[in-house]
DNA sequence: CTAGGTGCAAAAGGTTTGCGGTTAA
DNA sequence: TTAACCGCAAACCTTTTGCACCTAG
């Protein structure tokens, strides 16, 4: 509880400081990210926020979202090709995705080969690692 | 080109061994993808297909796509939020995204850490690894 | 005060589906 | 022969946008 407190005095910083503004409507979306750990679509926290506050938009929640990705609290998830999914796990880890139940799960270690590192029970299908940044091309334009 | 004509030959066997039927539409799809290795999307490679096969829609190219992709001879690239992207590359390799021009690389290495395995010029700035499979709650129903 | 945010509704991608006719096996 | 596939058009789902009003800083 402190902590969720102490995360949302942490949240006003970072908006603020990225540009944004601290808006009762970003606050309890973040608040919705934090309560349930299970990386929920965009539609899912729009569903979530409407229970505390019922007039809120799916335009907000996008808004939300993206203030909070962009303000580093949260990130994005692309883990299948479904909607996007919102995560505030902001420690290194990878995503485990169930071919079966869709849901996603937090795997703490860099597992980097199929089935090591891995929590027992987990049975790994395949991987696919992305990594983004500028490539030879971009990079030498920017100068 | 004895390598286009040998991997076609090994095509129509993926394709049939896999439920799939070997139609001129599938074969020249997976022309297109061989062609230019550049992760297209669905579209690009609708447009490519049209060039040679006018007649082409574009529910055929999504089909033809899928057969490749469950038949194991491509498959789909899920590096960013935009289009879904296709790749014939079947070994083991990761996915450079280039944040300005959008582009996708291959990267062969195992890149597990930013910054090391790239080839030279690439600069990272996040990675993200995606692991598919079964969690213990689904594995455990299925007996 | 005012740039930025909110809610609504409509539009814009990207992908899937239903259907009558066609074709690979 | 016939289940699978094709092409077309319409539907669907997720995300973005335009606009009038509102509010945090």
């Amino acid at each position: 509880m402190s902590r969720v407190q102490k995360k949302n005095g942490h949240l006003s910083e970072r908006l603020t400081t990225n540009g944004f503004r601290f808006t009762p409507q970003r606050e309890h979306v973040y608040k919705v990210l934090l309560e349930e750990r299970d990386h929920p679509t965009a539609e899912e926290v729009f569903i979530r926020a409407k229970r505390v506050m019922p007039d809120i938009s799916m335009a907000t929640v996008y808004n939300c979202l993206d203030a909070l990705v962009r303000s580093g609290v949260a990130r994005q998830v692309t883990v299948d090709r479904g909607a996007t999914r919102f995560c505030p796990n902001m420690r290194e880890h990878c995503h485990f995705h169930c071919d079966t139940c869709e849901n996603v799960f937090d795997i703490d270690l860099p597992a980097d080969e199929p089935g090591i590192g891995l929590p027992k029970g987990f049975k790994a299908i395949r991987f696919e690692i992305a990594i983004h940044g500028i490539c030879p091309d971009c990079a030498g334009k920017k100068k």
